[in-house]
RNA sequence: GUGGGCGUAGCUCAGCUGGUUAGAGCACCAGGUUGUGGCCCUGGGGGUCGCCGGUUCAAGUCCGGUCGUCCACCCCA
């Protein structure tokens, strides 16, 4: 039997449906527009902006050559295409605000686990040219809505990085503190002092956690500008009732994210807690050859929520089938009229009357119209109620 | 890449220290007097016991390998 890769599924569940049209209508209703790039692109794209150093571009892409000896990769992420696209259709030189979601495949090759897979599916926020810290609370603002709009629970942790001015002297500060107390440190917090400093903070270790209580702290160095917005994010925050911790360990795994970052936690669902991460990436456009762009975005891990949504159990649509063979052209013409404003099911094959009942009950439908001989003769239906 | 658990019917699993035709519950299908579902009863279909090799008179059961799966680490949505 020919299995599906490992770390990949079908998608069977129609929460995953519900799932996109929810995110789909509160993107639409904050006025953004949709984008969906190829999902192979060149290997570079996510070199150069996801960077080198992360484990994604590292060793989990699906990376080969074609046909035509190109060096490509199948998307390990979302924002990287859509920067690339930005940028190839020269939105960079107007000074119009653009502002995206999308929803697609990702492709990671991991071990699967819980909350991760091989093959997963994002849905995502990309906003650009809009410098406003109040630009980061109206994209936080739409990934709350969809969560409460999906009935799902979460904690909003957030946090700031800097930006050019002060992040650069913050990593300077703890990677000296770092080297000091490098022989104190565990074995994967030494790795992290020259490929992402700051993840050391986030560290489970106990040991590592006692010295880096002394580390130099991000939020006291941030710049003037920096805090200031920071505050303003957390009073515009308050301001539209959305809760949410402030976690100085919050640092986000790809390279091209600053200031801002924020992250959906859900403590229903494992190991893999994070079920949206984002935040700002300002430089990316032009790390990646545009102009100097602002720009701030968000995922959302579609996988990751499934078993968060509640399931739809209430009856609906009609159920429709005929006792005898003959009366089945019957119920297909009238089941395309009833169509017109509501979901209509057709079963067929002929089946007895008690057949037809229990069908439509375990298909979960609100009423069914079943055709024998009699009801052919007069054109009716013999109708139930579910 | 590292560590641990698990692979027996569509699903969840049982199968003691190896012994004849491999079981249960759920699901599915058909009946319970001809056309009223959800409950109940009866019957039925469905399994190369993940795969390969080894030990043995005999392996679902023991050993080795392999693949898969789940969970965790790393990392990330």
């Amino acid at each position: 039997m020919i299995k599906a890769l490992r770390g990949m599924k079908d998608i069977l569940d129609p929460k995953f449906l519900k799932i996109f049209d929810t995110a789909r209508e509160v993107a639409q209703s904050y006025g953004f527009s949709y984008i969906e790039t190829p999902i192979l692109e060149e290997t570079k794209l996510f070199k150069r902006s996801v960077g080198e150093s992360s484990d994604i571009v590292n060793k989990e892409m699906y990376e080969f050559i074609d046909k035509g000896g190109n060096d490509v990769c199948l998307r390990p992420e979302g924002t990287a295409g859509v920067v690339r696209s930005y940028i190839e259709h020269k939105f960079d030189r107007l000074e119009t605000p653009k502002r995206f979601w999308y929803f697609g495949p990702m492709f990671r090759y991991e071990r699967p686990q819980k909350g991760r897979l091989r093959e997963f599916h994002q849905f995502g926020i990309e906003s650009f040219k809009e410098a406003s810290i109040y630009e980061d609370i109206n994209i936080i603002s739409l990934a709350a809505d969809i969560f409460d709009k999906l009935g799902i629970k979460y904690t909003l942790k957030i946090n700031s990085l800097g930006c050019n001015e002060c992040m650069p002297s913050y990593k300077e500060k703890l990677t000296e503190f770092l080297n000091e107390n490098k022989d104190k440190l565990c074995e994967d917090c030494q790795r992290r002092i020259t490929q992402n400093p700051i993840r050391t903070l986030d560290c489970k270790n106990e040991s590592c956690q006692k010295i880096l209580k002394d580390a130099p702290k991000i939020t006291d160095n941030l710049c003037e500008n920096c805090k200031s917005d920071f505050e303003e994010l957390k009073k515009g925050l308050d301001n539209l009732g959305i809760k949410y911790e402030v976690d100085k360990h919050l640092v986000r795994g790809l390279d091209y994210y600053t200031k801002t970052t924020f992250e959906f936690i859900s403590d229903e669902i494992g190991a893999q807690s994070a079920i949206a991460g984002g935040g700002r990436y300002d430089k990316l456009v032009e790390m990646l050859g545009g102009k100097p762009t602002p720009a701030v975005g968000f995922a959302i891990g579609i996988e990751r929520i499934m078993d968060l949504v509640k399931e739809d159990e209430e009856r609906s649509g009609i159920y429709m089938g005929a006792m005898i063979k003959e009366a089945i052209p019957f119920i297909q013409k009238e089941a395309r009229k009833l169509r017109k404003n509501q979901k209509v099911y057709v079963e067929v094959k002929p089946k007895s009357l008690k057949a037809h009942l229990k069908a439509a009950d375990k298909g979960n439908f609100k009423k069914a119209l079943i055709v024998g001989e009699d009801e052919l003769k007069e054109g009716k239906f013999f109708e139930k109620e579910l």
